[in-house]
DNA sequence: GCCGTTTTCGGCCCGACTGTTTTCAGTCG
């Protein structure tokens, strides 16, 4: 057992512990434990028999030594075999509903033996559960659409977790002599921000078709293969533990270009690309794109031969979508797509002072090392308490610091003093607005779930963008790309005033929180906003998450002159923001 | 359940907001 799937129990454990009403400070260190092992950079595996080197790791004491160990030989352990006896696993899946806590999973269960999402709709829908305490018309109403929300999306998985699951199948994959390129096609290599299932493509000599069998059976009996759904003559289709379905396609070099062309998609675009060729006289197919009259083969072995032979120029994935781009290329005007590479500053990131594990310098020296040249330190304020969110006088304090490490760096990299203020429910900011003008980069944020009307939360909103300290609206709509949904905010209007007042929106580049998807990305870019792209890194290696939010730029056709971290340093970036006051 | 001791128990991030109350429990960040 790996150190995600300890983690994984451990945290279940936390959440059934939860629905049982159990000490919360037990639950903490479930979680803490959970987090810890995570982290981890060795399997467990490979120091169980030592405790000593267990209880080294912060967060793991005698108890969950235990729990470690016994997860490691039987797969289980006892207390959650305990709490399995009591509660059924599907709960888990309820505590993914918003507005669906432990109390009130606990609460369906005992009283309607409702354990999972069907079974919650169906009552909801007999009215069985406007019955019980402190649930009305509102709630259920609520619930119902909420129900339908998780139904669309649960199924999918977010790119950073495809992502990691298709780098380790190709590191296995490519362990076979003779496969020297895998590529994973679909939704991924288009960068969606969920895919439904992973496609590998891989060639090599290995995957020529009189010597394929070898590396098809090597695939076949990877061990991370949860269930092997099917095994032809160069595919083989499985599903990880986690219910994630991967195809893999081990395919002769020269036709390599045409079956990534042709498993990348979109479905839309390659019907649009395959309607051009036969205007042309050829036919595209998985295999090639030939001439009709003969079957003589055009071009097969790479994408751009491909796209040049239909006269178009190379059509980068994150476009492959038929929203224009084949027109674009047949007249050379696709834009000059920006890359991670051109991103030389990011302006969110927390520390030790509030929710962040590292220091300003490790941040800084994170950020050093991947080429930014600039960054602001904006931690939390005292609004979200749980945070340890800073008051004025730890602000201002806090600001010293950092321009304390702005020197040590000696001009390596830059570092702006900031912070990320919380929008009260009147959309006053939490701290003074003396404070602020102390700092250089003030990001207002709406964080309290609210489920008010949306002309309150736009009002509250515009309100806070009117504040002149405020330079960077970060959350514009508060939107998690899987599990708990969006503010109910209209965007349109808030992008309009953020224009107008010289606010940047901020595209947070977390996976988990894409806040601007390429629409409102689009939108932004229509209404001549500002925009900013960020991490909102809570430690060094989320830094690296930027290269999730830059999929979503490219899909929305950006370019290095649509965003403002794009200047080449920290003045030249300042002169683009809002003035100070 | 973990941690840090002032060695063997007490402390462990808490405040805002909603829906349902009729003074508050539950959820969220």
């Amino acid at each position: 057992m790996d150190n995600i799937s300890i983690a994984r129990l451990l945290d279940e454990t936390a959440s059934l512990l939860e629905i049982d009403s159990a000490d919360p400070f037990r639950i903490r260190s479930y979680r803490r434990a959970a987090e810890a092992v995570e982290q981890q950079t060795t399997q467990l595996s490979t120091i169980a028999e030592d405790p000593k080197q267990l209880l080294a790791i912060a967060g793991i004491g005698k108890g969950m030594v235990a729990n470690i160990q016994a997860l490691l030989t039987t797969g289980t352990m006892p207390l959650r075999e305990e709490l399995l006896q009591k509660y059924k696993p599907t709960m888990l899946e309820l505590l993914r509903l918003p507005g669906m806590g432990p109390k009130t999973v606990a609460l369906v269960w005992s009283a309607c033996q409702v354990c999972d999402i069907d079974g919650l709709e169906a009552a909801a829908k007999a009215g069985h559960l406007t019955k019980l305490p402190r649930m009305g018309e509102k709630f259920v109403t609520k619930l119902l659409k909420d129900i339908e929300d998780h139904r669309k999306n649960s199924s999918r998985f977010r790119i950073d977790k495809a992502q990691q699951h298709a780098d380790t199948l190709i590191n296995l994959i490519r362990a076979f002599p003779g496969i020297d390129e895998i590529i994973p096609a679909g939704s991924l290599r288009r960068g969606r921000e969920t895919v439904g299932d992973l496609d590998l493509l891989a060639t090599g000599p290995a995957c020529e078709p009189d010597v394929v069998s070898a590396a098809v059976e090597h695939v076949a009996n990877l061990p991370l293969i949860d269930k092997l759904i099917a095994k032809g003559q160069n595919k083989v289709s499985f599903t990880l533990r986690n219910n994630l379905q991967v195809d893999v396609r081990l395919l002769p070099r020269a036709s390599y270009g045409a079956a990534l062309q042709y498993f990348t998609g979109s479905k839309m675009h390659n019907v649009a690309l395959r309607q051009r060729a036969i205007k042309r006289g050829l036919t595209l197919s998985e295999y090639a794109l030939l001439r009709l009259e003969d079957n003589v083969i055009v071009a097969a072995a790479s994408e751009a031969e491909i796209y040049n032979a239909l006269d178009l120029d190379y059509i980068p994935p994150e476009l492959r979508e038929n929203g224009g781009e084949l027109e674009a290329a047949a007249t050379h005007t696709l834009p000059q797509l920006i890359t991670l590479a051109d991103i030389r500053g990011d302006l969110h990131m927390h520390t030790e002072a509030t929710d962040g594990r590292d220091t300003i310098r490790q941040m800084a020296e994170a950020a050093l090392a991947r080429g930014l040249a600039y960054i602001a330190i904006t931690d939390h304020s005292k609004n979200l308490a749980m945070t340890n969110g800073l008051d004025d006088a730890r602000a201002l304090a806090h600001i010293k610091r950092i321009r304390e490490v702005d020197l040590e760096m000696e001009g390596k990299i830059r570092i702006l003093p900031g912070i990320e203020v919380d929008i009260l429910g009147d959309g006053a900011l939490d701290l003074d607005d003396s404070t602020l003008a102390q700092m250089d980069i003030v990001v207002a944020s709406v964080h309290s779930h609210f489920n008010q009307p949306t002309e309150e939360m736009t009002a509250r909103v515009l309100r806070a963008i009117e504040n002149p300290h405020v330079r960077i609206l970060g959350h514009p709509t508060g939107r998690k790309v899987l599990g708990r949904e969006a503010y109910a905010i209209n965007i349109d209007t808030i992008l309009k005033s953020a224009a107008q007042n010289g606010v940047a929106v901020e595209h947070n580049a977390s996976p988990a929180r894409a806040d601007l998807n390429d629409l409102h990305l689009r939108l932004a870019k229509k209404h001549n906003c500002k925009i900013v792209i960020n991490t909102d890194a809570h430690a060094t290696e989320e830094l690296d998450q930027m290269r999730y939010g830059i999929t979503q730029l490219r899909r929305a056709w950006l370019t290095p002159a649509d965003i403002l971290n794009t200047q080449p340093t920290a003045e030249a970036l300042l002169k683009n923001l809002r003035p100070k006051p």
